[in-house]
RNA sequence: GGGCCGGUAGCUCAGUCAGGCAGAGCGUCUGGCUUUUAACCAGAUGGUCAGGGGUUCAAUUCCCCUCCGGCCCGCCA
């Protein structure tokens, strides 16, 4: 092995992938990256004399459901490209579909076209099982509408893309190669197959005498082949025999046809193509996930020096996330996409849990996103100023928050998230204002737009309790009454509260009368409040009564007590 | 087996990289209200900084070992 990167003095500092985002002099870890990225360019003055834009890239296999993990590929890129623009640099953030990956398993759900999580019984599970160790890009979409499995997927994540509102091209690696552009770096490798063993053979002991770096899609039964038996560098084609190709448990079958194919209908293997990308498209960062870091970065940036005699991106590792307290995972299924979390939170939100510490294990937690969201609202709150920081807090939100909007606006309002799914026991969306202005939340002369959004999180909130269905999920059930019965007790305790409603009173007044009402004929006043969630909610508990009853209409909440609707 | 990342209050997380009194929000408890029913306000409570050892006047912070969660050394965010 020559000049590997284990024993070379070039790795002391920007080619660690865990020590370039934790520069201690900045609050914000892309400041850090992007300090990194202008050392290393040379053109840390932003006085126009950089030819070249600074490209940053992502890059995942279009294998399932765009879950909210990939978006790390995506969103840590992207805060790295607003800090450099900030800083007068021309960025381009990339992103590549490594759509002529092999199909390796079946994923157990799938996203139609609408997002609509389908499990495998609705689609032709068999023709997907046929079209094993192809490439995603020439597999079937299994919804009819796209042209392959790959093309599918990727939309899917580009449509994420959109709806964030981030500024990202899309790079179909399939594309790349049926075009020609990776020709010139697909022939570096094979020109020197020498060279190209001698390394790999640093990081994968199964590299061979014999080994050749070339995968071969078969003309015959269109499987992603490995043995390849000749290279002629002069006609640019390649021949294959198909035989079995082993991918973890699985053995794809190959066809045992003997063929000969253009370079452009082959690919690279992934410790490769890796770096044939950042030749390719002049990468100066790329982050990845952490099952990068020990194995192929590591192989990737000797590969990039000593077989296609370039630097290597700045990179950048991050820790995966847990969905809840599980592994997120397209192929079983245990996945979040950002469609849906866009449906439980405001996307500045979504950011912010992005632009936390990359290295730490962090868990998305459905269950508790009441607690992410407060920590945002506070966040925001000290951009503002509208409260104390400890340490760096203040510094950081001054940093970090104005990359999470697109433009940071003072009036804004922001209801608690669970007093806005508490508001969204009601589906009476003027009730909802009229309870958040007298409890405080929406000042007086809080502008039109401001009162809009602050009450749009009231329907993400109430998504949110249903899709948990926990303790704040009650519905008015105001069209029906529900199927209930009282004793005599109640039902008398229940009419004369329903009398007293009708004098008119406040809520609190309302409360105190449940618990007098209860005294006066002797019932535990637990059973009587049940048998006010039981006649609202169909539930046993519920939001505190008496101010709740008060808020809606009379008429209505006087006849319900009655059992008369 | 070898290497890497993380572990801070019941929960979610700052602080560790530059050693100097252990922090926030939520939760919980108490009061506001002679009445348990979740929204509001005030106060209080909360810790073996995963564990052990070392260096130091001083260690959550630096070093070593161990445990736990995860990753890499086949493929794959």
């Amino acid at each position: 092995m020559t000049n590997s990167v284990n024993d070379t003095d070039s790795n002391t500092g920007t080619d660690d992938p865990y020590a370039v985002a934790s520069d201690a002099e900045n609050v914000f870890w892309a400041d850090s990256v992007a300090d990194v990225i202008e050392t290393r360019r040379g053109d840390t003055n932003t006085e126009g004399n950089e030819q070249e834009p600074i490209v940053i890239k992502g890059g995942v296999s279009p294998s399932g459901i765009p879950h909210l993990g990939h978006f790390n590929e995506i969103l840590r890129g992207y805060f790295v490209a607003e800090v450099l623009r900030e800083r007068g640099h021309n960025v381009r953030q990339l992103f590549t579909s490594d759509d002529r990956d092999r199909l390796r398993a079946i994923p157990r759900q799938l996203a139609d076209s609408d997002w609509n999580i389908v499990g495998l019984d609705e689609v032709d599970a068999g023709a997907l099982g046929r079209n094993l160790g192809r490439p995603y890009t020439d597999v079937p979409d299994p919804f009819g509408t796209r042209e392959s499995y790959g093309d599918h997927f990727t939309q899917l994540l580009r449509e994420s893309v959109d709806q964030l509102g981030l500024d990202v091209e899309f790079i179909s690696n399939t594309a790349c190669y049926e075009d020609g552009s990776f020709d010139e770096y697909i022939e570096t490798v094979l020109s020197d197959t020498d060279t190209a063993r001698t390394v790999l053979s640093a990081y994968q002991d199964k590299v061979d005498d014999e080994y050749l770096p070339f995968f071969a899609i078969c003309t015959e039964c269109g499987l992603l082949t490995e043995d390849i038996t000749d290279i002629d560098l002069e006609s640019e084609t390649v021949s294959y025999r198909c035989s079995d190709v082993e991918a973890g448990d699985e053995v794809f079958s190959g066809c045992g046809h003997e063929g000969t194919i253009s370079l452009r209908d082959g690919k690279l293997p992934w410790r490769f193509e890796w770096p044939a990308q950042w030749a390719m498209l002049g990468v100066d960062f790329e982050p990845f996930g952490k099952d990068h870091a020990e194995g192929s970065w590591p192989s990737g940036v000797d590969i990039a020096e000593n077989v296609f005699d370039i630097d290597p991106p700045v990179p950048m590792v991050y820790e995966w996330f847990t969905l809840d307290g599980e592994a997120l995972s397209s192929s079983s299924g245990n996945v979040v996409t950002v469609d849906e979390v866009l449906e439980l939170l405001e996307p500045e939100v979504l950011l912010y849990f992005f632009a936390k510490e990359p290295l730490k294990q962090r868990d998305f937690s459905i269950e508790r996103l009441d607690q992410l969201v407060d920590e945002f609202d506070r966040f925001e709150e000290l951009y503002f100023d509208e409260r104390d920081g400890e340490g760096r807090e203040t510094e950081r939100a001054k940093r970090v928050y104005p990359l999470l909007v697109d433009e940071p606006r003072k009036e804004r309002i922001r209801i608690p998230y669970t007093f806005a799914a508490v508001l969204a026991m009601t589906d009476d969306v003027s009730l909802r204002e009229e309870i958040a202005r007298r409890e405080g939340h929406i000042p007086d002369d809080a502008p039109d737009w401001a009162v809009e959004e602050a009450l749009a999180r009231v329907e993400r909130a109430r998504t949110w309790a249903r899709r948990t269905g926990n303790e704040f999920d009650y519905e008015l059930k105001r069209s029906a009454i529900p199927a209930v019965s009282f004793d005599s007790d109640i039902e008398s305790a229940l009419s004369d509260l329903a009398a007293f409603i009708e004098d008119g009173h406040e809520g609190e007044a309302i409360q105190q009368e449940i618990f007098s009402t209860a005294r006066e004929y002797d019932i535990d006043v637990g059973d009587l409040f049940t048998a006010g969630y039981q006649l609202f909610f169909d539930e046993e508990q519920g939001p505190k009564l008496g101010p709740f009853l008060a808020k809606l209409d009379q008429e209505f909440v006087v006849a319900r007590l009655r059992q008369e609707r």
